[in-house]
DNA sequence: TGTTAGCACTCAATTGGCGCGAGTGCTAAT
DNA sequence: ATTAGCACTCGCGCCAATTGAGTGCTAACA
């Protein structure tokens, strides 16, 4: 399966090519460029050889040629060039994600809006998945007559509005007896039994309507142990029908349909263990509808604390030098960030 | 300006067809309704009226009329028939609002996909901006070595995290000393005056590194008084590409892209005053982008507690009954709902 | 033996002509 | 006031002819 020199500059130079106009290429075209002085009937040669290899197509006899999938897959593995980002560009980043980091959420809302605006392509992120982290605190805030305010601190807060009627003084004395029961503990330590346990302790010491107390705990076992909504963030999905491969525009609508679903989308960003960046093409994405695209994607996480998935979603002829690069980018200096952040000493 | 009621009929059948159909109509079509026994001949001369007073047009010489911006005006202010949503979209509908209540922003967010999948066209929502709401507790949370939450409980719960070195005790101790100072007071009573001041008081009874102290005042400030970001939440945006007026994917791309700029949708929610549903048609909308489309958006607010806008867009053709009837449903259940919630007795 | 000029061939895309049909406006009859 | 009838308009789809980019193959060349 490798090729000789001659014959990676030229595939090299196809799809350099066919990356920038999306056009067959032609041997002329190619024969054109001076690095190789090389007449275009030697390069017909050539490219009938490489599309008996399996890396070159031809749409129709009178048309140039187009890489295949494995055409794509030699390039990125061994063909393209480096990409160099600019440093503008490089210090505009980390300013932007380090004054951002307030909330890990919104870090990687952040960027992936970056990731898209250097690519120009779609991108779709996770925010950071907790895994079992610890219960700090457990707190409840009466903010209206019938409304209390559930607040559970972990390494994120969660809160939830309880629609229920329950005096100041005993939400005080709850929360309490609860951080006193549960704060410390991960939220796989805690199940529907020792909830209950609470319940009847509760009963005994504080007077609380029983089914104002049902309610509480009820939210409050959901809060905890509800898997944190992953949080998906979708930029940029219009760029798709910039291209011309989707100027079909029901074709279009099929893969923004997919870009707006969320439930895909989380199948679409679930980390494997993988570490680094990794690209699938065309027939190699497991999803039919992404079968004409490539997806170029990162896993960003900190041992098994947190993690999530950052991904490029382009034409299968897309600028793959320029993704790689701003993805390396990207990923290094959210884990800078995620790092000192995560930091338990 | 006002029709006798033939031309009524004729022009309401006209537009009901076209909402159809999104061919221009022609006059033998209308004839073939039975419900007004007219030639086609009879029909023509109408049409001819109605184009004259500006309410059709045509297209060329040999195609039927559509109906111009005045037309699709007319219709919905005193043509359009009544639409019943079915009852079991109704309950469900019910259902699904009762049980996401927990949070209001979520309660919004839910409100504009149910109105998205009612009418299938694209929503814009911002979720309820809270004005001005009463402080009930700050909290401060060590979540991890170098990391303090910071927890603000107004009427909503917002947090941030802060990267500064305190030990817990101190934590503890400066929550007391702000929920004394801060409670009970609106984001308007705070000014950075109040903030020196309360440092200045801080330093003297507490022994907490300045440098550390200024920083967590400084979020605490940023988070009481800045304005509830606001959310915007848009669903279906692709149903855009569904409609022959959008056949031709740059006026597609520009849309999209307008429905991906939030700053453009905040200004399109902004609420403005008015109460109950209303309608932009075509050139009617102040942004340019628009003027193929039609917006109907109606204000869900409580006094002066908290207000937002919820809209549907699509093409002018749009089946106007069925928006006007799914939005009248669902601000009623949201106004309901934030109604009971935000009741503060 | 590898390279290249030349030529016949292929086939998508463009162009222009033609006819169809939907729809109109006008006129004359009812 | 309504309608049947007719001449007219014009967009659209169809077809044939033309164009041109690109190929594969062959024979000549270094």
């Amino acid at each position: 399966m490798d090729l000789n020199d001659r014959k990676r500059k030229i595939l090299q130079a196809i799809i350099d090519e066919y990356i920038g106009t999306a056009e067959p290429v032609g041997s002329r075209a190619i024969s054109k460029k001076e690095n190789l002085g090389l007449s275009s009937a030697t390069i017909r040669n050539e490219m009938a050889d490489l599309e008996e290899m399996g890396y070159l197509i031809q749409p129709h006899t009178s048309a140039g040629r187009i890489p295949s999938d494995a055409g794509y897959r030699f390039y990125v593995n061994s063909l393209m060039s480096n990409y160099k980002i600019g440093m503008e560009a490089v210090s505009q980043l980390r300013n932007l994600l380090e004054t951002r980091v307030s909330q890990l959420e919104k870090l990687i809302k952040y960027a992936a809006a970056i990731a898209s605006s250097l690519t120009d392509y779609a991108t779709v992120a996770a925010a950071p998945k907790e895994n079992n982290s610890e219960i700090r605190k457990i707190d409840l805030v009466p903010v209206s007559n019938h409304t209390v305010m559930l607040i559970v601190v972990t390494r994120n807060v969660r809160s939830r509005a309880i629609n229920t009627d329950i005096d100041g003084e005993s939400c005080e004395k709850l929360s309490k007896l609860l951080n006193a029961r549960l704060s410390g503990l991960k939220a796989d330590d805690i199940d529907f039994a020792k909830i209950q346990e609470i319940q009847r302790e509760t009963e005994n010491k504080l007077s609380i309507n029983p089914k104002v107390l049902i309610d509480i705990l009820h939210f409050l076992y959901d809060t905890v142990t509800a898997d944190a909504e992953t949080e998906i963030y979708v930029n940029n999905a219009k760029s798709i029908l910039r291209y011309p491969e989707y100027k079909n525009v029901e074709k279009a609508e099929k893969i923004l349909s997919f870009l707006e679903d969320k439930e895909n989308l989380k199948k679409l960003v679930e980390t494997d263990g993988k570490d680094g960046i990794e690209a699938k093409i065309g027939k190699e994405n497991d999803f039919e509808i992404l079968q004409d695209c490539s997806l170029v994607s990162v896993n960003y996480s900190l041992g098994d604390k947190a993690s999530g998935k950052l991904a490029v979603i382009g034409p299968k002829r897309m600028n793959y030098a320029k993704v790689f690069a701003s993805l390396d980018l990207i990923s290094n200096e959210i884990d800078k960030i995620l790092g000192y952040y995560m930091n338990d000493g």
